[in-house]
DNA sequence: TGTACATCAGTGAACGCGCGTTCACTGATGTAC
DNA sequence: TGTACATCAGTGAACGCGCGTTCACTGATGTAC
């Protein structure tokens, strides 16, 4: 049972309105939404994603998104703002599959496994960039336009990253680590991180293979976290 | 004696063509530009970056460039296909300006000036983009969004610190670089560098400075083409 | 020095496309009794 | 089991804004003689 099923079933306050934590349950002009209504949102959101992958932000039209769903543009508004709200929605379910990478920064990367997690922990990332490629970009270009939208959707995505590296440098004895701050290095880490699993493919053309790209990633990574 | 005047003091050619190689002083619709000309071409260009600064690319206007340089919109079009092509210009003008840190790089860095010398190309490199900082953060976008001129600017205004840091790599003794992948972690390391210009403000807000910031790249990028 | 001519430079006003968005409506589904 | 009612869901068609772009034109400048 959905939670739109849940709260459909609900009988309805004295005054009549809603429990405020099932908000995200109304739909734009304030009707609930059932559990036909909740299909249609996951078609839109599905739509939005391939029509995105094909001709980017910019190009995306609120009439093509419904078309291809098969339903009229004023259904569209019944679920989302506008055609970047529906993005929105898309970078915030994908963000979450950030967390598992975070395991691998448990481990202590100055132990025997460590080189061995770094790797994983990198081409783990790569793989989950090649796996919503369209939609992370979009984010980040987003983001970097200003939009405070995105820029918190995305550093809530990183945070397991940004804040793992962070702490390891913190905590890091060695004498090298005493010139870098904690969180700028983590920062730039990340950076470098993203871009990498944004652009490897374009760098074989430059005759760096992906394995090329994660192992010095990787390597990188490591060496700067454990100086 | 700026090309357009030499040009316009030129005797046409029998065919009335003119010499192939000074066809960027034709205007969009084949006249030849003249001094007045082209201070109307440069004069829209500053007022292009003004606004680009103001309201970022996706809010810039035709009409709003013709406005205040105070010409009108048919005029902006004689010498500009549209506004990403005004913006295009700048970014050429603005990509001529790295060349100069490329010559950081002629030092070893190996050697007892090599930390410093990586540190006076970070910083330099941050003074540019904060010199910069829209018409650069444009270009990157475009580039990003898969425009290819945009692409090819960017990818010949890095050419100095992309190629210097390879070639360091490449030719570095040390046991640890026998893992990288050159041009990789070249690239890696640039995408660090420019992430890190152009965020480096926001950084503050957690509570590393510009210092910081610039000192913790620099020994990133020093000991991973070092090692 | 003056005049005719060629060429460079700039423009006002409008056309028209493309898209976002909404309105007033019909249809579908669930529930109470 | 049937019927009335409330509520959820979806829509066709159109309005209208905002901007890119162009046309047919006037004005400015330089040059030949």
């Amino acid at each position: 049972m959905t939670p739109g099923e849940l709260l459909h079933r609900m009988p309805p306050t004295q005054d009549g309105a809603r429990d405020p934590l099932k908000v995200q349950d109304l739909a734009l002009d304030g009707r609930a939404i059932g559990e036909r209504g909740s299909r249609t949102r996951s078609r839109i959101l599905t739509s939005t994603a391939t029509i995105l992958e094909a001709v980017g932000i910019n190009d995306l039209r609120v009439v093509d998104i419904a078309r291809s769903v098969g339903c009229s543009p004023a259904t569209f508004y019944q679920y989302f703002r506008d055609s970047s709200d529906a993005v929105l929605a898309l970078a915030e379910q994908v963000g979450e599959e950030t967390i598992p990478l975070g395991a691998e920064m448990r481990i202590d990367w100055r132990g025997p496994d460590g080189a061995a997690a770094a790797r994983r922990m990198v081409d783990g990332f790569v793989r989950y960039w090649d796996a919503h490629r369209a939609v992370l970009r979009t984010r980040n270009l987003a983001a970097q336009e200003g939009d405070q939208r995105f820029r918190e959707v995305r550093n809530r995505a990183l945070r397991p990253l940004t804040e793992g590296l962070a702490l390891m440098i913190s905590e890091s004895p060695g004498e090298g680590s005493k010139e870098l701050t904690p969180y700028a290095a983590a920062a730039a880490l990340v950076a470098m991180l993203e871009r990498m699993a944004e652009f490897h493919s374009d760098l074989e053309g430059y005759g760096a293979s992906r394995d090329d790209v994660v192992t010095t990633t990787a390597l990188i990574i490591h060496s700067t976290v454990t100086r």
